[in-house]
DNA sequence: ATACTTGCAAAACATTTGCAGTGAG
DNA sequence: CTCACTGCAAATGTTTTGCAAGTAT
């Protein structure tokens, strides 16, 4: 990423504040909400670029590649994908010792752990038998 | 999947007898190999009927969609993908109590784990020098 | 016979790429 | 001024869907 512009600088605001990984489609609606006049083909653009460059990091959840700040301060953390509004949060704890998982002659080089379920706000919308959209 | 017909016999054997997990795309293509005029989207709906009805689960590694056979004879099982060769690993044990990482207010339905790195094989051809393609 | 299934092709999406115009340096 | 960057639209690739014909029950 070489030149700063204004749309660059956007998409990083966003993803900096975001708290949350995001697809290039949310960081693309999040930040048309700022430059509406940004298409998704300059943000998949700055993703990548911004993933090269490690300030962003990759993972697929769900079918769905995502991104979010390679540091946050906190290392390692893992996911939450909420199966009803599809939206993946940070879970700031590690699973532990996973190497006795790894079968002999096999080398773990990382790992990526995701819990499925429901978060706090669709529980409450079910408990409420509210029922709220996107 | 109420009726019985060849060709989802067909992809069941298919993943019956794969022992790992499937893309749509693979199954087709194994499938298709038995019964040639079977069509992509005739998979796909298939696929998708035997996940809801549990006999195959979902997951997605590196990017892509999977499908595997949901109890091969030991219950609850995770994976571990060669980013050399590709290709995706059960491995038999569980990770453990992973309660404890899920946030207040969550509900947790499943998890999956992934570990990535280097299979034994892959891990032999780099020792011995060896490049070999996948 | 009935109506669930299939194959095909079009549709719906997600992501990438080509291009000419725009703007950062 | 230059050339990287952007927006648009067309190109890709994948999964879904509409429909008429096929077939299990």
């Amino acid at each position: 990423m070489q030149r700063n512009t204004r749309q660059r600088e956007v998409i990083r605001e966003v993803f900096a504040s975001a708290g949350r990984p995001l697809t290039p489609q949310e960081a693309a609606a999040a930040a048309q909400d700022a430059l509406p006049s940004l298409g998704v083909a300059t943000v998949y653009r700055a993703v990548k670029e911004l993933a090269d460059e490690g300030w962003l990091v990759a993972l697929t959840v769900a079918g769905t590649m995502r991104f979010e700040l390679a540091s946050k301060g906190h290392d390692h953390h893992h996911h939450f994908h909420c199966h009803r509004c599809d939206r993946t949060f940070d879970i700031e704890a590690c699973a532990g010792d996973l190497s006795r998982l790894v079968p002999s002659g096999f080398v773990m080089e990382s790992h990526e752990l995701t819990l499925n379920g429901a978060c706090s706000a669709c529980v409450q919308k079910t408990r409420s038998g509210g029922r709220r959209a996107r």
